[in-house]
RNA sequence: GCACCCAUAGCUCAGCUGGAUAGAGUGUCGCCCUCCGAAGGCGAAGGUCGUAGGUUCGAAUCCUACUGGGUGCGCCA
């Protein structure tokens, strides 16, 4: 239980108390009561809104209870100072022993410190990155990677049962495009000039599968007609490509759980079993769709197809799940995908989409409500576009120049814990400046940069200490007391909340933010000792105050590398 | 035409699911910098939260309608 959430027992059952006496009447609604850092710190540390929520159900005025309330939790000795303000909130300053013990707290609990049980064992479901097989990863891929991967580290921390996914289109026609393009590279391995026309890939990747597979089935595939090599050039060149983007995913440090196949869903009834499932609900009919209104296909003509009735499920329109010539449209193995997820007993699924598949999000929805029988909800991410830039230059790409900057590229560049914190530091749904000088830059006005450096300064001052022999022991703490030591300690006991915060939103760049607010406090207490020599971390003549305030900086070490241990990056003890 | 996302300080963005005087970085201006770890510190100015209504004790946050930007819209996945 997070100390808010302690705060909060303690303000209900105060409440009760007031109702026992009959100060308050009984049966009040308390779910809507909050207990919360306010807004300003100069308020106090915490705030409640009880009595607001109260005054009306209770035919109170608003400050009438907040007085009673304020002198019952005044008793407790965890609350030094209770005051009513404003339209009836109730601030709380807490004691000094309060913000110690979550220090010790901190140090006794180490990296289990904002472990949370909000997600009670839940098992989710992540899918992200889900890239088509057709060749690396590119910049945008990278955003979908870090994304869902610190989405899923930070749902295992709030305490869900957590699988990470990717989804191979491995089943489309985009496979045999590259199947055939892997077999124009094939022939140039033999010697024979080709060319690449539009509707293949290019791209020079694809020169060392094409030699792969010269390696491997020698010439017997030269001259053949397609109905001789498709098939098994597919096969082997989506393997080739699986393979480089599991080797681009490993240089972010992000491993998946499990690789789903799209292929697998065909010819095997799943497609045909999940439709009949929807079938069965009555949801799927032969039907004719009306063209969109003003953008209308030059070639619109009335069709019959076999189609979802996802509008029964919030959809605007029904979905097409069979194109007329008999054949599944991709939205067909996507249902069957997502019905097996539901049967394999996920309480929570979440899919992690580029924003170019925001047309796709209701449908999906639609799909999983009907086929869970709205038991399972699905929450889908959509990723916007990264514009990366070095300076002013924008580092542009074009698939027809095949001059595309890879995930490769950038973690080449400025490393995996810089990419991965910075992909963090936007908000999903919001577009992402990446300039790759900028993220580089040793200053404040690198999120990165500075969360590591207060780090790495606090471990510098911990060897500095333990050269003298002297070590973090809360047996000291008690020399704590100096209130800006002690507002940093309340920002430390912010930390578990925020974990729970942003896991219940599916945000986290809030730990990112965070973190970088965290290490600010510490810069500036750090700063702060430069003027007030007490508040200094290493007191020359006075080993236990040094001690106690060791205490202080570790729960602050501790927090930071637990947070970047959700985002994915390493902590650095020296740079 | 429709759907989804976005709009907050000059710039880049937070804003804890409805709380108090809307915050940070950067930029501008003014002081300070013989300071455990240098790549700075303190302070000031800067806002009709896109516009107009609505919901209620209370709205940047929820609802409606507009404006502007992005993404997408039946045999591409």
């Amino acid at each position: 239980m997070t100390l808010f959430a302690e705060i909060r027992e303690t303000v209900l059952s105060a409440i009760d108390a007031l109702v026992a006496e009959g100060t308050l009447p009984g049966g009040l609604e308390t779910r809507a009561i909050t207990v919360e850092p306010p807004r300003d710190a100069a308020h106090g540390d915490m705030a409640t809104n009880a009595a607001m929520v109260l005054a009306k159900p209770a035919a109170a005025k608003p400050r009438d209870i907040a007085e009673v309330l304020a002198t019952k939790l005044a008793a407790d000795p965890r609350i030094e100072a209770a005051d009513v303000a404003g339209p009836g909130f109730l601030n709380l300053r807490l004691s000094g022993d309060v913000w110690r013990g979550v220090i010790a707290r901190v140090l006794h609990e180490g990296d289990a410190f904002g472990r949370s049980a909000t997600g009670e064992g839940r098992r989710v479901n992540v899918e992200y990155v889900s890239a088509n097989p057709t060749g690396p990863l590119h910049v945008g891929h990278t955003r979908g990677a870090v994304f869902g991967d610190a989405l899923a580290s930070l749902l295992d921390v709030a305490g869900y049962d957590v699988t990470r996914e990717y989804y191979i289109n491995d089943g489309g026609a985009q496979v045999d495009v590259l199947a055939r393009s892997v077999y124009l590279r094939y022939l140039e391995a033999h010697g024979q000039e080709v060319a690449f026309e539009d509707g293949t890939y290019p791209g020079d990747y694809l020169i060392e599968v094409g030699q792969a597979l010269k390696d491997k089935v020698g010439d017997q595939f030269v001259g053949k007609g397609e109905q001789f090599w498709l098939a098994e050039i597919r096969e082997f060149a989506t393997e080739k490509m699986m393979d480089l983007i599991r080797a681009d995913l490993a240089l972010l440090g992000v491993e998946m759980d499990v690789f789903y196949s799209e292929k697998s869903l065909y010819g095997t009834g799943r497609i045909e079993e999940a439709l009949g499932d929807l079938r069965d609900k009555g949801l799927i009919y032969e039907g004719v769709l009306e063209p969109p209104k003003g953008k209308k296909p030059e070639d619109w003509e009335p069709r019959e197809q076999t189609l979802f009735k996802s509008t029964e499920h919030g959809d605007d329109v029904d979905r097409p799940v069979m194109k007329s010539d008999g054949a599944w449209t991709y939205f067909a193995p996507d249902i069957a995908y997502h019905f097996d997820k539901v049967s394999r007993g996920f309480d929570e699924l979440i899919d992690v989409f580029g924003a170019d598949h925001g047309g796709y999000v209701k449908r999906m929805k639609a799909a999983v409500s009907a086929l869970s029988d709205g038991r399972v909800p699905l929450d889908v991410k959509l990723t916007q576009l990264v514009k990366l830039r070095r300076g002013d230059e924008e580092l542009k790409m074009s698939k027809r120049a095949g001059t595309f900057v890879t995930l490769a590229d950038v973690v080449e560049m400025v490393g995996p814990d810089v990419t991965r914190f910075h992909m963090l530091t936007r908000k999903n749904d919001a577009p992402l400046d990446f300039d790759v000088d900028k993220v580089c830059e040793q200053s404040k006005d690198n999120p990165v940069w500075y969360v590591q450096y207060a780090h790495a300064r606090i471990h510098s001052v911990l060897r500095k200490a333990a050269e003298a022999g002297i070590t973090p022991d809360p047996e000291n703490l008690n020399t704590v007391n100096d209130p800006a030591e002690l507002a940093l300690a309340a920002k430390i006991a912010e930390y578990p909340r925020l974990i729970e915060i942003a896991a219940t939103a599916h945000e986290p760049h809030r730990v990112a933010f965070y973190l970088y607010d965290l290490a600010s406090e510490f810069h500036a207490l750090w700063n702060k000792g430069n003027a007030e020599p007490h508040l200094r971390f290493f007191q020359e003549d006075d080993p236990s105050a040094t001690s106690g305030k060791l205490c202080l900086i570790s729960a602050v070490a501790i927090v930071i590398s637990n947070g970047l241990g959700i985002l994915g990056v390493t902590p650095v003890d020296q740079m």
